[in-house]
DNA sequence: GATGCGTGGCG
DNA sequence: TCGCCAAGCAT
């Protein structure tokens, strides 16, 4: 016999304990689930929360973002980080504007060939927007993945095979109640089956658990990654963005300038930037958001 | 497959 | 305090 499958008491579960974020009423279009997906990429959901709101205020459809300059998505995008993002997700909506007639693609393999859509974004959309049936597997799913089946704290730093096989062996059959099942696992990961201090006591599906059941033998794989920042390109990129989006129009050099001391270091970021799109040098000098 | 890419809160 | 972590993607 197959051993006892969570769908049931996680759904029960996630029905009494969901958070009402907005990405997930009935209102919500396929295009602001998309711009909720790329914003959350490594960004938590309090953070986010405001800047999306003031993002559908302004830009309700992909044409409505694909009609301003890709600098207003890089200003708007305020200090959720990883800027590329908003740049990304102007060329996404570009793209949907220009290639899909402004409807965000409902095909798996098309939402995938967009800018800043990944396998994990790909699914989600598909899932989350469009109810199909897709193994969405995101830092959370996994997490909760490995105690659950595998009975390890941890999952391993890449997405392997054998994830995505025991990801759709537990998918439920039926396209929108696996659609939902999606998201419940996510938000249990997100609320009970957390990194550091998990609440294996309000967790429904304590009692298949194999790493609570197996003691919960803590981590034992190679160091996990710890990401420096202070005095780094990515803190001076911040810096010198910062200045840019904090300005209404272009800014003299000096300004940047004053906002981190270490001239090569300064000078290599900012050409980053510039290489990324994210800054444009004017003729006269001066540097602005990109158009 | 390993790296680079922001930012801020929390244990 | 400070390392870890937060709905990844592109190269």
């Amino acid at each position: 016999m197959s051993s006892q499958m969570p769908t049931e008491p996680v759904l029960q579960w996630y029905a009494e304990n969901a958070r009402d974020l907005p990405w997930r009423e009935a209102s919500a279009t396929p295009w602001s689930i998309l711009v909720s997906e790329l914003m959350l990429q490594q960004t938590p959901v309090v953070r986010v929360l405001p800047v999306w709101r003031e993002w559908m205020g302004r830009w309700p459809t992909p044409a409505a973002l694909a009609a301003e300059p890709s600098g207003e998505a890089v200003r708007a995008w305020g200090r959720l980080g990883y800027p590329r993002r908003a740049l990304r997700l102007h060329a996404c909506a570009v793209a949907i504007t220009e290639r899909h007639g402004g409807r965000v693609p409902d095909d798996h393999d098309t939402l995938l060939a967009l800018p800043g859509v990944g396998a994990y974004t790909a699914a989600a959309v598909a899932s989350f927007a469009f109810r199909q049936r897709h193994a969405v597997l995101d830092t959370n799913v996994r997490r909760v993945l490995a105690r659950l089946r595998t009975g390890v704290e941890y999952p391993p730093k890449a997405a392997t095979r054998a994830e995505t096989k025991l990801a759709e062996t537990l998918l439920p059959a039926d396209a929108e109640t696996a659609a939902t099942w999606a998201v419940a696992v996510m938000e249990l990961g997100a609320l009970v089956c957390t990194a550091r201090s998990p609440r294996c006591a309000d967790c429904p599906v304590i009692d298949q658990c194999a790493w609570y059941l197996d003691g919960k033998p803590p981590y034992d794989g190679p160091p996990r990654r710890g990401q420096t920042y202070a005095g780094t390109d990515r803190q001076c990129r911040g810096r010198l963005l910062a200045v840019l989006r904090e300005t209404s129009g272009p800014v003299e050099k000096p300004a940047l300038d004053v906002v981190w001391s270490d001239a090569v270091q300064r000078e290599r970021a900012l050409d980053g930037l510039i290489a990324d799109g994210l800054v444009d040098p004017l003729e006269d000098g001066r540097y602005a958001l990109p158009r």
